[in-house]
DNA sequence: CAGATGTAAACTGTCAACAGTTGATAGGCT
DNA sequence: AGCCTATCAACTGTTGACAGTTTACATCTG
């Protein structure tokens, strides 16, 4: 009906549009230069190859990228929206930058959100989809020795878009993304690496339990605690990593790509 | 009352640069082309000038406005990530239509996300904003009488905006922007008139009492009440038109803006 | 007459260039 | 030397134009 299909169904894989049609051909997706500059852009922010507050300029990315700057400033402006890079009229666009205290504030509005998400999962979600999370859940645990501490945040992050996809609201789903994004955003803030992140893990069984057993307040409840624990690891790591680098001059200035 | 101007002095913070100079000069804003596009736009959709689902294209509107297309392309990429656009590569913008279970959806997010704006304005408001809000309330109380429905919804939503103001959550606030955006795409689906709308404004004299009390549970209540009610109100008119205009030939198809 | 096919207009995606502004650097004055 | 001012380079805001795609209409064929 409308010109934008919503991806339902299970998880954030976006299967698309490709009905069943014997031969097998792909849809032929011609992404448009808007989109894979705006890809690279978030990939980059959230690996961490652009520091935080530091200068996206147009000009500089349209000559590395070899393409004008229209798309490019499209995407900026995409990626502006949704969290990732603020705006200042007629000097640009920077990565965004986070205090502690916007960490914390992140992850209350994260709570709430997520709380809903899975209350909502609870009461909603089919048998199936269900199952499958749980399936989901005990790939990734086992998986969980041989993980990066890159690895394994991408795993939990997925685990998490896949609940909130299960609350079936077309609503949640773009809100979740933008608070995602800044949570990523504070995560390139320190150095991945592991320590109680196995407790982290744990809490993801218990929101998994609970779901199972379609008990909505106590997922919820599990789902707090997780966060809460997630964000406290994240602030502790932040403080600690700051204090390493108080002693490195703190010259950050307008850096070039 | 224009979407982005951002009331100073509340609760917010973001008391801007603007120090205290002697001569009242205004600071000259040379606003870009694209907010000029994107503010008009943005009303022309709430107002409900531009009909859901119709076809926004660039090339009439840089021909109606005197202006070339690139500004516009960014405003409408901007509206779509606001959610009130949806983008069809290769075909343009169009204005997002909205069913009644959307509507539906849009309202549960609306209730967590301002049942959370309430509780912490209740935990985290100063007395003065507290008093502030209670004094804009009374006011509007008072002219009740002289208000048109548009003028009505209006001041509504400022009283919503005003509350999650309060919470002080600088990430609520850009999603609760997108979800309002999406109530006045709802809103601008129905014929507004008055009817039973003196037992909505009822309940944000329950909520601000509430708010004064600093009674962060009872106000989530009456706010979490005062939604359900606007949103059967909402949803009742919504049937009520569509029986009035299934007489009409329902021609709706690509118009020209 | 119904369906498929070919054609043309209109539109979006992208580009290169111009104009105005910002920020920094070099120079002059006290 | 220290502060202010003028100049300049780089960047953003905006424009008009070109190329490829989509959509609608007309034409042809069974």
């Amino acid at each position: 009906m409308s010109p934008e299909d919503g991806n339902k169904g299970f998880g954030t894989g976006r299967t698309a549009s490709q009905e069943t049609e014997e031969p097998g051909f792909q849809p032929v997706q011609a992404r448009s230069l808007t989109e894979e500059v705006a890809r690279q852009l978030h990939e980059a922010i959230v690996v961490g190859r652009l520091k935080l507050g530091q200068r996206i300029s147009e000009s500089v990315l349209s000559r590395e990228m070899g393409i004008s700057r229209g798309p490019i400033r499209e995407a900026e402006r995409q990626l502006a929206q949704q969290g990732l890079l603020v705006f200042s009229p007629r000097r640009g666009f920077f990565v965004r930058d986070l205090t502690a205290d916007q960490i914390n504030d992140v992850f209350r509005v994260r709570i709430v959100l997520e709380r809903f998400a899975v209350e909502e999962a609870a009461r909603t979600a089919s048998d199936a989809d269900l199952a499958r999370l749980a399936d989901w859940r005990a790939m990734m645990c086992r998986r969980q020795q041989s993980l990066s501490p890159a690895e394994f945040v991408e795993h939990d992050l997925a685990l998490h878009r896949l609940i909130v996809d299960l609350a079936g609201s077309d609503t949640l789903r773009p809100l979740f993304e933008n608070v995602i994004n800044q949570v990523r955003l504070g995560l390139s803030l320190i150095n991945l690496r592991f320590g109680r992140a196995d407790r982290i893990a744990q809490g993801h069984d218990d929101i998994v339990s609970a779901l199972l057993a379609r008990d909505g307040a106590r997922a919820a409840a599990a789902m707090e605690a997780h966060l809460v624990r997630s964000r406290d690891l994240l602030l502790e790591r932040l403080k600690a990593d700051a204090q390493d680098q108080d002693r490195l001059p703190p010259a950050r200035k307008d850096q070039e790509t």
